[in-house]
Formats: structure tokens, C-alpha cells, sequence
DNA sequence: GCCTCCAAAATGGTATGCAAACGTCCGGCC
DNA sequence: GGCCGGACGTTTGCATACCATTTTGGAGGC
């Protein structure tokens, strides 16, 4: 066999082809090879192709991409940096597998950034920008109705991207998809496992009805708990089946 | 003129001796050669010995560091990912100089980052932590009293740190000090040059005051504005000069 | 049978060498 | 005199080779 990692079941299609969190590598951000790299590596991380906890070899991976090791290892210090891979010294990199606890403060934190964005948005955003986030919020629906939960993890995704986007902050937009990478693999199996679909399509309109009337506390109110709630309802559900399982290993 | 540095005349003392930003290197951050020089040359550009719109010239600050060009090859791709340099493919690297425009992005989204945290403060923060926050105020004032602007601006940087630690959100505290980072050197010269003292001490009071009283909605209120305020002073000062001396070329 | 210690293999870390790209400078040409 | 073009030097980018550290397998002793 292989590539052994053909055979992982928990797989994430991305229906585009890449940069999925939309994370926006910054003016500066360098075009070399390193930069490529580390792109590649992290749609891998994304998708779920290199799962979390997972030991990165240098050798091995270099050749799989087929770069020399130079370039490989700068992508792993650039994505060190961003959080999606945890390096330690003389003991190689492992993917990041961010506890419970990381996870949770990190969906806290976009929640504040989104909500601030929000708040912006209210004031600056434009018709052409509102109309945009309408016809994705549509385009959700669509998938909802045909139960296509991939094609509506995205449009989702979307929609919140163009709403931060909408801030015209160019530092937010980039931290926030930084830290939405992070937590791209969470929030997609959160949203496969739990059933509250409905609750966040009333909750994307409220939202959208509020930017439209430029209630920027309204907003923010919405966003703050809207973006840890998947994830919350996902613990839950979690905490449940271990009540019913005890025995189950710590399997993470 | 063997090190020209040298002879700047901004260079930003740093009473300490190391991670003057509180810049909290995560969990898994890499504790390699790489990292450290990371480290070393962030020192440098926040203490302006690497001037922004510096070019870096690798062989050069190679030998200069004592290492190789793959270490330092790797930390600058740490800092182009914190945002500190920007790489230009096959055209090397830069300090990074971020416009007037980047920079209050990022202070507003600091603003933003502090008022998230202050609110969670409003609720966890023990007696201990606020305890430490009137010690360091009240050292803070007595450098405003001796006029020590050195000590009075490190003081107030702690007390922000002091209160985004208050947080207990490993994710918010670490981009706090990314981003701190990324405008150190422009807050500085900021608390130099404009003469708000007292207005910021009277905030810090207010602060303080609306966290004992768990007052997260003015504690809110107040840093969102407070973060940003010194710089637009300086902005407003700083068109006031341009406005006297229009021939001035474009310097910055 | 288990623990400990040692050695060898593998892995990450660093340094250096080579190739390609960019900027610059000088000379020729219009 | 000004402008264009080519050659040179410098600098970055990548790859490979070497070194240090860790880990793992096994053999010996308790």
C-alpha cells in the first residue's frame, strides 16, 4: 500500500481547489517555493489528510511533494507560526491537535473578532456586499433543502468570510482566517454530527436583517455565540455517548 | 562605518532584557535555533535597531547572529507569518513598514481583541489579578510623576497584558501579542511624542474601576477607544506639521 | 522473566555549495 | 546627449552532505 492515507475514512472533499479557509496570506507573504509548500501542506492539514496528532517526517513528506527538505521545513515554521503544527526540538513536528480547551478558546476568540467585524461591517458595508452575503445565504438554503451538508458547510463559510471581509480591516480578515484554519477540521465534523441546521439559518438571517437595519450591537450579540455553538452542541453530544460508553479509551 | 545601526537616534531602550511585547511563544512554538534567532531579530525590529523598510541582507546578519543562512532563512519566515517582514521572492527581505492604513487596522483590531478580553476579565478575573493591575497602575503613576516616559510606557503595556492574561484564553492572548508586537515600535513613538498622560491614566482608572464592578459593557466601551486613541493624536499632530511644513518630502 | 544498559539506525538540525534571478553599470548606438 | 542593450556582480533559493540527538532493538545481568 502506498498512500496509506488514501484509505482515511474522515476525508473532507473540498469542492474548490484550494486556500478553502480562505485565508488571505497577506501583502508580504512571500511567493517562493516555501510559501507553496506550506500551502500544500496545509490543505493537507485540512483535509484531513494528515490528521491531528499525526508525526510529520521531513524525509518522507519531502519526497512526496517532491522539494528537498530546505523548503519543507520552512513551510512547517510558517505553519508553526499559524498554529497548524506544533514543533518540538530535536523531536520533529506533529500536527497540531489542539485540546478541548484550545478549541474552545479559539472559536471564543473568532466569535469576538466576528462579532467586531460585524459591528464594522454595519457601518461600512455596501449594498453590493449585502446583496452578496443574501445570495450565498440562498445558495445555503439551496443546500439545505437538498441535504447537501457539504455544499452548505461552505456557503456558510462563505457567508461568514464575507461578512469580515465586509470590515474592509485588513488585519482582522487575515487573523481570522488564520485562526479559522485551525479550527476548519473541528467545525466541519461539528457540523456533520449535530442536527441544528435550522436554529443557524434563522440565526444567519437574523444577522443579515440586523446588518440591513445597522443594529451593530444586535449583530454582535448574534455572532458572539453563534460561532461557538456547533462546536458546543458537537461536546454535548460527545459527552453523552461517553455517559453511555465509559469504557471507550481515551481516543481523541 | 562598520555598524550603522548604531548610530540611529530612535533606538527604543527596553528595560528589560527580552520579550519586551509579552509575545507568548505558544504551547508547541519550536524551541530549535531557528526560533531563537526569530526571537533575536524581533528584538531587533522592536527596538529599531532593524529600522522598518530596512532591507535584510541574510550573509549579513548571518555572520552577524553567529549562524548559518539556514537558521536565519527560517526565522525570517517566522516573522514574515507574524507579520514583522515581508518577503519579496528572489528579492530578499524587508522589515516590515506598515502604512498608516495597517497600522490602525491593527490597533482597532487590538482595541477590539482588549475589549473581548476585558469583558471575559469582568467575569473571571480573580482578586489577585486585579490586585496586580492597581500595583502596576499606581507604578505606573509614579513614573508619570517622576516623568520617566520609559518606565511609564512599559507599565502601561504590562497592565494591558495583565488584563488580556486575565482572560485565560491561550488563542487571545498569543495573537494579542503578535499583534502588539507588530505596532510596539509605533505606540512608542506615539507615548513619546504626544502629550495625553493624564487622559490615559484617568482611562486606565476607569478601567480598573469598571472590572471591579463587573461592569463588562463599559470596560468594553472604554478600551475599544483607549487602545487606538494615542495614535490618532499622533496622526492629528502629525498632519498639523504638514500642514506647516508642506515642502517636507515623502520620509514617513 | 524483567529491567538496564549499550549500540546502531533513523531523524531532525546545521552548514555549505551550486544554480538562477535580479539589479547595476558600462559601452555602444541612435 | 540621451537611450537602449548586454555583461558582470551580488543576492536569494534550493539541494545535498554532514553532524548531533534521539529512539529503538537487543543482549546481558539481576
Amino acid at each position: 500500500m502506498k498512500d496509506d492515507t488514501e484509505a482515511r475514512a474522515a476525508r473532507i472533499p473540498a469542492d474548490g481547489k484550494a486556500n478553502v479557509t480562505g485565508a488571505a496570506d497577506a501583502k508580504g507573504a512571500a511567493g517562493a517555493k516555501g510559501a507553496h509548500v506550506a500551502a500544500l501542506i496545509r490543505e493537507m492539514i485540512i483535509q484531513d489528510e494528515l490528521p491531528p496528532g499525526a508525526p510529520i517526517r521531513e524525509r518522507l513528506l519531502a519526497q512526496r511533494l517532491a522539494v528537498s527538505r530546505t523548503p519543507l521545513r520552512e513551510a512547517l515554521r510558517i505553519l508553526s507560526a499559524e498554529g497548524l503544527v506544533e514543533l518540538h526540538p530535536n523531536r520533529g513536528a506533529v500536527v497540531a491537535a489542539p485540546s478541548d480547551q484550545e478549541v474552545g478558546d479559539v472559536l471564543r476568540l473568532l466569535g469576538a473578532l466576528e462579532a467586531y467585524a460585524g459591528e464594522v461591517a454595519c457601518e461600512c458595508a455596501t449594498e453590493d456586499e449585502l446583496r452578496e452575503m443574501w445570495a450565498l445565504h440562498f445558495e445555503m438554503l439551496a443546500a439545505y433543502q437538498r441535504g447537501d451538508r457539504l455544499a452548505y458547510f461552505h456557503r456558510n463559510q462563505d457567508i461568514h468570510l464575507a461578512l469580515v471581509r465586509a470590515s474592509r480591516n485588513g488585519a482582522l480578515i487575515a487573523q481570522h482566517g488564520l485562526l479559522n484554519a485551525r479550527v476548519y477540521r473541528v467545525r466541519y465534523v461539528a457540523n456533520l454530527r449535530t442536527k441544528r441546521w435550522e436554529s443557524a439559518i434563522k440565526e444567519h438571517e437574523a444577522i443579515l436583517q440586523a446588518l440591513e437595519r445597522h443594529d451593530a450591537a444586535e449583530v454582535a450579540r448574534i455572532l458572539r455565540t453563534h460561532v461557538t455553538l456547533a462546536w458546543e452542541k458537537l461536546q454535548a453530544l460527545e459527552q453523552d455517548e461517553a455517559a453511555v460508553k465509559p469504557a471507550m479509551p481515551a481516543f481523541r
